[in-house]
DNA sequence: AATAACATGGCGACTATTTACCAAGTTTCT
DNA sequence: AGAAACTTGGTAAATAGTCGCCATGTTATT
């Protein structure tokens, strides 16, 4: 593989001008400019950018650690991370945290050891405080779809409080009145955030939240399973279910049907995130639509902006969510 | 960040010594190791990867290229690569082609200028004369579920003709003999080879293969539906549907409930692939089981074995396509 | 106790590039 | 024409390791 000397000699220009071309950083004429490009393009020189990284210390890469690589949302949100950062000749390193404490830390070790520029952390199962000493090292993190207040201007998330009162608002605007909730397990803020905007929404229409008519659920499937189970075996009455995300949804909708529901009529439901098998359901579910490849886009805007000091782009920290108008919630007919 | 240097000084032992515990490519006594070891751990030492890979001309990084980050399919196929891949030390830098040929070439090139030790490609849109000519180069390449016979030892792939085979034999075994079949674009190996296996399970049941009962779809949902559409518009006569992939067949699930059909009863469906959707399907989808996460793993493998030489790795290069049988296939009544 | 095998030291070359610096040459402007 | 601004050259240090060689010292074997 040719290097710098052969394009300067090639060239008849010398190392320091190479690398000026190279780097853009000094002027260089137009004519020694062509020369020297057109002499890269003769000997089909790549610069190595693993000495580039080395004198530079810079590795042009950015950790990815994200919870499974083949979830619906954690996909799109590597995505829009990926473009963001090939577009700008940056690369993604990507591992995962599988949502566990420990696989997490390794995960983010693994990448701390291949000299990563910035990393951009989905990190679930691992504490504030770690998060936090962890941003007092040399290198630079961003949080996706978490927020902590003390790295706040570091993170990317929605905001969990109107997305869990849009839900819930969802179905109050159709009429109904009783509304049980599944949420996921508490000791997420995104969670708890979720059903603080569930509540909210109730209060506003002077219905009392009732701690009966919620089920802490686990974000899958089956805890979407277990929690309508659970609303029916105490013979509750309600006609709407709002879950505090899609597969939940999903997994209540299964045990709706097989014990003799018909969807929606006898029972409105509305999901969280918008993933993308949300559409593929029956009946396609109504929910709040989750960002997470924008929010992954800006994660990576970040990066280039504070860590590779890019001009001119824009950032925010805080995503909005939306509604998803589909047809898992009809009119209450009462 | 600490270097060689200081931890051959603390521990009081040669630069040659702490290379030598680093790379385990020569005896070392117990006690000295124990000594570099400790001096590592006092300082917090890691490995600088960048240096590393420039003195050996190794860059421990594989390069991956998917046709979409968030597709059920290639999520599992790199969850499959990265794990093997991380477990071994090495890392994962994923980019994507979106399946069209001058970003798959662009993804190829970015990654060849990462200086990777190997290249793993899920390539759809690239000839094979390119990926031959490609192979020719210093990084060696590998293909997933792809088989180009030329590269036939680094191709990872599946047994499409068995797949499609086992596809159209599910629902003869039902009773069906009016079998549509919807497949997808005809210009690549994956597609025609589950085209012949259609036909020759056909074959065996005396069948003849009906040109106006076959459609040519996109792999695409709306491809689906426009299949089904044209054997409606037809007025063709048909019991059972297979499609050459389960977005397909969710197409045309959508397709034949909104105009009228019962779903399994008025026709049975079989889909190929069995993301993880066509268990969110209703009915849940009869389909192909295509293993992309363990092909992903076996070509992590692959790399592991020859590219870097790693001992006791067992490898093959053909996949079977399992069958997994759901609620989308009813006996024929007729 | 002699010899072989093993463990370690020390050295130097090598990897491809960045970065800083100063000097010298060339344009351009006034 | 003289000064200022721009462009380029040349050099050298720095980056953090790998790798191979040979000499020397230390154990183990017979």
């Amino acid at each position: 593989m040719a290097t710098i000397y052969q394009v300067s000699d090639l060239a008849g220009v010398s190392l320091a001008t190479v690398s000026r071309v190279l780097n853009k950083n000094a002027r260089v004429s137009d004519k020694t400019r062509d020369k020297v490009l057109a002499a890269m393009e003769e000997l089909g020189y790549r610069p190595n950018s693993i000495a580039q990284s080395l004198a530079s210390n810079r590795s042009n890469s950015v950790g990815i650690l994200v919870s499974e690589l083949d979830g619906p949302i954690y996909g799109q949100m590597m995505a829009g991370i990926e473009s963001e950062l090939r577009t700008a000749g940056k690369h993604a390193i990507i591992t995962t945290g599988y949502s566990e404490e420990e696989k997490e830390k390794d995960g983010i070790e693994f990448l701390l050891s291949r000299n990563c520029d910035a990393l951009i952390l989905h990190a679930e199962a691992v504490s504030d405080e770690y998060l936090i000493e962890l941003s007092k090292g040399k290198v630079p993190i961003y949080l996706v779809s978490r927020y902590v207040k003390e790295l706040k201007d570091n993170c990317i998330s929605i905001d969990n409080r109107l997305g869990g009162y849009l839900a819930t608002k969802i179905v109050l605007d159709q009429g109904h009145k009783d509304i049980a909730y599944i949420s996921g397990r508490l000791n997420k803020p995104d969670t708890t955030n979720r059903l603080i905007g569930h509540k909210k929404a109730l209060a506003e229409e002077n219905i009392e939240f009732d701690e009966q008519l919620s089920f802490v659920g686990d974000y899958s499937e089956t805890g979407g399973m277990a929690g309508l189970k659970y609303f029916i075996d105490n013979k509750l009455n309600f006609s709407a279910l709002v879950c505090a995300n899609d597969e939940m949804a999903s997994g209540a909708m299964k045990y709706a049907r097989e014990h003799g529901f018909n969807l929606p009529e006898d029972l409105s439901i509305v999901g969280f995130d918008n993933v993308s098998f949300a559409n593929y359901l029956y009946p396609k579910l109504t929910t709040i639509d989750n960002p997470t490849n924008e929010m992954g886009k800006m994660a990576a805007k970040l990066v280039l902006k504070t860590v590779y000091k890019q001009k001119n782009i824009k950032t925010h920290n805080i995503f909005e969510p939306k509604v998803i108008m589909r047809k898992s919630v009809i009119i209450h007919k009462g």
